[in-house]
DNA sequence: AGATGGATTTTC
DNA sequence: AAAATCCATCTC
């Protein structure tokens, strides 16, 4: 399958979130390669959004919320909790901070090595199923903040299209701090997969999830 | 339900 | 300088 380049990144995030789901995301560690298919993300977008980190701190683009003003196809890797990395990908043009977090994968490949980081998941739907889950799973780090897309061992695939029907839009996860923000209906997941790391029930009952505007 | 634990942000 | 907070996960 053909990897996305930085021009996949280059739209408005909500459009990019949409279409992410159903990408590989592909890890080389060594001769091992390690991929799991996108099955739920969450779109963070431009300063008045008070989940995203661009809404705090200093206006503009000092300190770790820089990383989201670098342009598109770049990744945004940020460490929560003390223990954990989170994956994102940089959308939108330079300058415009915004970006598309990671949040569950459905294994494809490699599902051994997964397993062997993963340690405390006993099923095989829980290797990567959250976004410390995943970066786990994947070895994903510190290190890979900045880096691009198009780097050497880790990218991303474009996969086999998610039909509208399957794709649940809804409000997203952790983010109840974040006042106006925080029922902004920019969380994608797939309705059929096992590996969505919190589903929601309500949003499920509703007809024509993404059919919505996605202004 | 409670513990975890480092970087960032907010408050004093 | 100190306190609060965080896009989460594991164990109990």
């Amino acid at each position: 399958m053909p990897r996305l380049g930085p021009a996949f990144f280059d739209r408005p995030t909500l459009a990019v979130a949409r279409d992410l789901l159903g990408a590989l995301l592909v890890r080389r560690i060594g001769r091992g390669l390690v991929a799991g298919r996108i099955v739920e993300v969450e779109a963070y977008v431009g300063e008045d959004d008070l989940a995203c980190h661009a809404s705090r701190g200093k206006p503009g683009k000092k300190g770790r919320a820089a990383g989201l003003y670098v342009g598109p196809g770049h990744y945004y890797v940020y460490m929560i909790y003390g223990m954990y990395w989170c994956l994102n990908v940089v959308t939108e043009r330079e300058g415009f901070p915004a970006a598309v977090l990671v949040r569950a994968l459905e294994p494809v490949g490699g599902v051994h090595l997964m397993r062997r980081r993963r340690r405390a998941a006993r099923r095989e739907r829980d290797l990567a199923n959250g976004p410390g889950r995943l970066c786990q799973a994947l070895s994903i780090d510190g290190r890979f903040h900045g880096k691009s897309v198009e780097s050497r061992s880790l990218w991303l695939e474009r996969g086999d299209p998610i039909p509208e029907k399957e794709v649940i839009r809804c409000p997203r996860i952790g983010v109840d701090y974040a006042g106006n923000s925080k029922d902004l209906p920019w969380r994608f997941y797939v309705r059929t997969s096992e590996c969505v790391s919190v589903r929601d029930p309500e949003a499920e009952r509703l007809p024509d999830q993404s059919a919505r505007s996605m202004a």
